[in-house]
DNA sequence: TAGTGGTCTAGACCACAGC
DNA sequence: CTGTGGTCTAGACCACTAG
C-alpha cells in the first residue's frame, strides 16, 4: 500500500473489521496508540479514522474510545442513472420522443401535489428507447416559476430531464421505488398486455425549498433493474 | 450557528451553493481565502471543504481551485429495513411464519450462483407478516460454512434475517430492485392472484469475500415501496 | 477525575495541473 | 513556472463521560 497515510492506517484498520477479526463491538486500538504505530501525528490517525465513522463502520465515544458498528445492512446507494446514460451503458442506441406537452395551471392532486407548485406548470409526456423498443415511459410535471429559461427548450428534441440536469442549480430529491400494474395508456406507450408487471421510479425534486419537477418513469418489469453495491469499506486494497 | 467552525463554513458555502447563488462550475473561494475570512488555519477551512466533497458538492482541482459540482441526481440513499422494523413503523403487528426448512448442497444456478458457495447450505422459504396478511414472501439460501453456530438457530420462531444480522460480522452486500408478475407459488403465498405486480428485492451477502446469503424477498406492489430521501447537503441551519 | 475524542493552530513540504 | 490542493506535524485546549 502506497500512497497518503491516513489511507493506509484506514485501510488496515478496515481489514480487521471486514475480516471479522473485530467484530462488532470491539474497541478499535485509540488514536495514540495508532500514532505509536505508525509513527504519525494524532490528526493523522483521526483522520483515518474519520473516515471510518463517515462510511459507517465504526463509532466513536468520548473518554470510552472507538468501536467497531453494527452492519446496518438497511442503507443501501442505489445508482439511478440517468436514462440516455443507463441506455447507452448498456451498448443500446438511446432513443426519444415527445408524446405531448402543454402549459396549464398547478393542481393539488396527484405526484404534483407534493411539489406544492401554485401557478404555471408544463406537463410533458414522453418515451425513451433502447434499440428502438420503449425503455422507459415518462410523465413529468416542471413548474415554470423554478426553472427560468425553459421556453426556450425544445422538449421534441431534447428530453426534459436532461435540459433540467443542465439547467437548474443543487437540488434536493425524493425518490419512491414501487411496482405497478401497467394501465391501457402505459400498456400501448410501453408496448406490452395491460396489466404487465412494470417497476415505477417517481421522483420530486426541489431547489431552496421550491418544487421544480415531479416525475414518474415506468419500466416494464424485464427491461429494468436497480443494481445497488453497499460497498461499506472503500478501503481495500 | 454555534458549534464547531468547520461546521459552519461548511454550512456557509452549502447554503451559497444550494440557493443557486453559486451555480455549477463556480469556483468557491479558495482556501486560503476562507482563513482569511474566517480567522482560521488552513486545516479548518480545508475539512469543511473536504465534508462537502465527501456529500459530492463540489469538486477539487489542483492548481486551478474547487468547483460547485453538477448536482448527481444518480446516487440515492435507499433505506432497506429490516421487514419486521417496516412492518412495526407502520403500526401495524409484525406475524412470520416458516414455510420450509431444509440442508442440501449448494447449486451454480439461480441466484444463489452469485456467492460462489460450495458445500452444505440451508435452503429456507417464509412468510412476514402485517396485521396477520401476508406482507412479503421470502425464499433464502445461507451458506453453512460462513454462519457457525446456525444449527443452533430455530428458524420457526426466528426469521433468518434476524438471526443473520446478529450473528454475521462485517458484510459487503449487493442488491437488486425489480418488479416481477407473481407465479403460481408466490401468488399463493402473498394470497394475490397470479400475474400480480411485485416489488422484488434480491440482496447477496459476503463476509471477507465468502458467499454468506443470498434472499429474495417479495412484495404485492400495493403493499409496499421503497422511499429515497437524497439530502446531498447535511449542512443545513 | 482522568483520559478519551473533538477541535484547532501555525506552520511545513510535496505533487501536479494550469498558466 | 506558480499556486493550488494534499498531506502531515507537534503541539494545544476543550467537552464530555466512563469509572
Amino acid at each position: 500500500m502506497t500512497g497518503p497515510l491516513h489511507l493506509k492506517i484506514s485501510a488496515d484498520l478496515a481489514d480487521n473489521i471486514r475480516s471479522g477479526v473485530w467484530p462488532p463491538g470491539h474497541r478499535i486500538p485509540f488514536e495514540h496508540e495508532l500514532t505509536a504505530r505508525y509513527g504519525c501525528a494524532r490528526a493523522t490517525a483521526g483522520k483515518a479514522v474519520g473516515a471510518l465513522v463517515s462510511a459507517g463502520l465504526v463509532e466513536r465515544r468520548r473518554r470510552a474510545g472507538t468501536f467497531v458498528a453494527k452492519p446496518p445492512v438497511q442503507a443501501v446507494v442505489v445508482e439511478i442513472a440517468d436514462i440516455r446514460t443507463e441506455v447507452e451503458a448498456r451498448g443500446q442506441a438511446y432513443g426519444y420522443e415527445l408524446i405531448a406537452s402543454r402549459r396549464r395551471l398547478a393542481r393539488a392532486s396527484g405526484d404534483e401535489a407534493r411539489l406544492q407548485a401554485q401557478g404555471p406548470v408544463l406537463e410533458i409526456a414522453c418515451r425513451h428507447f433502447a434499440d428502438g423498443r420503449p425503455f422507459a415511459a415518462e410523465d413529468r410535471v416542471i413548474n415554470l416559476a423554478a426553472a427560468p429559461g425553459i421556453e426556450a427548450a425544445d422538449f421534441a428534441r431534447e428530453p426534459p430531464g436532461a435540459w433540467l440536469l443542465a439547467h437548474v442549480a443543487w437540488s434536493e430529491a425524493e425518490h419512491r421505488i414501487a411496482a405497478a400494474a401497467a394501465d391501457g395508456v402505459l400498456a400501448e406507450r410501453l408496448e406490452v398486455a395491460q396489466g404487465h408487471a412494470c417497476l415505477v421510479l417517481t421522483r420530486w425534486t426541489w431547489q431552496a425549498g421550491q418544487g421544480v419537477t415531479s416525475v414518474r418513469q415506468t419500466f416494464a418489469a424485464e427491461t429494468y433493474q436497480l443494481v445497488a453495491r453497499f460497498t461499506p469499506v472503500p478501503f481495500g486494497r
